[in-house]
DNA sequence: CATGGTTTTGTACAAAGTCTAGAAAATGCC
DNA sequence: GGCATTTTCTAGACTTTGTACAAAACCATG
């Protein structure tokens, strides 16, 4: 059997800014309550990387909307519906991505900066055979990367 | 510029469990002390994936060896003196690998598994151009897997 | 065997994320 | 619309991983 890289694609579905959140969650089996389709809009304004925590502060910014444990569960729940990718880079904390599209990442090791390689930039060929019994969930390709002055 | 599949060699160092671990420590600018090469030993005697909270239990099964914050130290110190590879998967815990030949992995999400993926078994061509200013600090490839009948 | 730098240790602390029980909101049905 | 049922949200306590710190122990050297 040979693996294509057609096989890293996961689950894709795009949100557009421009249409309606409420009805393009509702399309994906998400019931759209306030605080999920406020936490979409942030997101979905742009393909972006963000922290749970970065995603409360700016849901929160003027007044309260949604809390901690709405962040995780709806972040959480996006991610299980294929809206968002979570990207595990960080130890320190899971980025979540809403640029769907197949893609890798570096992740600055001195920033914590993380940034998107576009799929066409890096080909993976001769991949392996998959362990009996186990089906794929996708692949991450993570460059490491340091600020070339940095000590080190 | 091109990058080859050589640039994602790190810093490679192979502790041998047959000889004496105390001298090898020694000879990469390690002090050996009784705690760390206890660690060693249980980390080197073949290759293996184990979180910090594994080497603890492992270490102190018979009788108080090393302190929860020796652990951490040593296999930070490990890691970058370059014995070991720190494998960042699951956002819960940090693994830490003792094969150092260069490798990648498969993840099951469901069973928290980590395995290794021959380095042979998969090329990585035309890769990208790193971000100005910066220097490679290793690639790592992850083949997440799910246990094909559960449920998802 | 005294000296002084390095390690280790316990404890306190920090941060990310989970859990829970009750309140609030969405949904379905008449 | 009104009402009952189900789902979601909330605040805060809790868990877990990992770090900071200061005191004690260790150890190489003269």
């Amino acid at each position: 059997m040979t693996y294509t890289h057609a096989m890293n694609e996961r689950t894709i579905l795009k949100i557009d800014p421009q249409q309606d959140i409420a009805s393009q969650l509702r399309k994906v089996g998400i019931t759209p309550t306030q605080q999920r389709v406020q936490i979409a809009e942030i997101l979905f304004a742009r393909p972006r990387h963000m922290s749970a925590d970065q995603v409360l502060a700016v849901v929160n910014r003027d007044g309260p909307i949604a809390s901690k444990a709405t962040i995780y569960n709806t972040l959480g729940l996006f991610a299980r519906k294929g809206l968002l990718r979570e990207v595990i880079v960080d130890p320190s904390k899971v980025f979540y991505d809403s640029n769907t599209a197949v893609h890798h990442h570096f992740f600055n090791v001195d920033t914590g900066e993380l940034t998107d390689i576009p799929s066409d930039d890096l080909i993976l060929t001769r991949m392996p055979e998959l362990p009996p019994g186990t089906e794929s969930a996708g692949i991450d390709v993570i460059f490491r990367i340091r600020s070339r002055d940095a000590a080190h």
